[in-house]
DNA sequence: GAAAAATCCTAACATGTATAGGTTTGGCGT
DNA sequence: ACGCCAAACCTATACATGTTAGGATTTTTC
């Protein structure tokens, strides 16, 4: 019997091809080692176990996605920059949801010691370098566009745009544009409002 | 033996308070059936299967939260409607981190068409009906705080600012701000940039 | 109080994760 | 060329969850 001539790399791709194709939850070591024509006993040679496969998947796509985020923000600057970030993530996430997927959930504590940290924080903070903010504002700016753009990705992937007008494309370019002139035009520090909301109330 | 008088909305009640201690992804029948002190078959004569559990822990969720931000944004407007309907989305995320991650899972097909649809995205139009902005960009601004308050949430959850200053609280307050500011000042349609980049080619 | 219905049970099977320990294969040194 | 050995793969086993089928028991209803 030939074979399969696995290795933890190959592993790793398979389950990133399988989560793409059916979501990162059904990616199983059983459904893969089909994929390999191998028993699921045999995988454990090449990782420690499922958790490890979801961290290789999760790396993966942030490798995969650090790259051509930095390759589509390289010498562009503000809007062409935001942009240019934004498209990256969100044509990553059309074109791979499953690795996508993979990359939003938290690693293994052991991994995420191990691993390079918070890479997509600092490109938008490259991103944001060429639009002059305040050093105070400067972290929520990199932390409103996070979430933004993670939010409406997440949201596109769960249909939540799919019934109603108009498509999602037309209000990503939208949204883009009103982060731009946000970003252009951050807002100074408003004291004029503390707490007066009962909801308020436990954000003093 | 004495019964252990379970019917659908404890069940659901069960599951959504053990979702809250260990994650929605860790949430089982067989763990719902110990804490009722029965077995697991029992279960199916409350609920179809697991995914209706996850489907009603999700509607739970739904109705609970949509309870807590009509309440906060009720006879507020502009900044102070903003601001209550976004803390209570992140206060309630805060307390009930299980029932918030079942909310943000796509519900079964038929649960969905047979469910209230979109309440959310209804109750953010309130809050913006008192930005007067232009029907086009009105949905637009509706995505965008939808985008926004989930993505900052969930990134909260997953840790993601939980290794860097500044503290997230004080970041949410700043990009509430920062969006009462958009808001107030929504771009124009700005057609002065037609796919120049690379990665906005694929949308045109 | 008996019939009917709801609740809970046991039993069985399917799938997935994981470990222990055996067999085969392919490369490596001599 | 040949034998060794480590890696790759296997069988066997144990255990968890999900799910269905069908039986027993409690509660409700008339």
């Amino acid at each position: 019997m030939a074979r399969a001539g696995i290795t933890t790399e190959r592993l790793i791709l398979m389950g990133a091809e399988l989560a793409d194709e059916v979501g990162i939850e059904r990616v199983t070591l059983a459904e893969v080692a089909r994929r390999f024509g191998v028993k699921t006993a045999s995988l454990y040679s090449h990782v420690a176990n499922t958790a490890a496969l979801d961290d290789g998947i999760s790396l993966l796509a942030l490798a995969e996605l650090a790259e051509l985020a930095t390759e589509a923000t390289s010498g562009r600057a503000q809007r062409e920059a935001l942009a240019g970030l934004a498209n990256a993530y969100r044509d990553y996430a059309l074109a791979h949801p499953g690795r996508f997927a993979a990359m939003l959930r938290p690693l293994t504590p052991e991994v995420a010691a191990a691993s390079a940290g918070p890479r997509h924080a600092r490109l938008t903070e490259a991103v944001l370098a060429g639009y002059g903010l305040t050093p105070e504002a400067h972290p929520h700016a990199v932390r409103l566009i996070g979430s933004t753009v993670r939010g409406f990705i997440t949201l596109e992937a769960a249909g939540g745009f799919a019934h109603s007008a108009p498509p999602a494309a037309e209000s990503w370019r939208s949204i883009i544009d009103a982060l731009d002139a946000l970003l252009r035009n951050w807002p100074a520090p408003d004291s004029s409002h503390h707490g007066h909301t009962t909801s308020e109330r436990n954000h003093a």
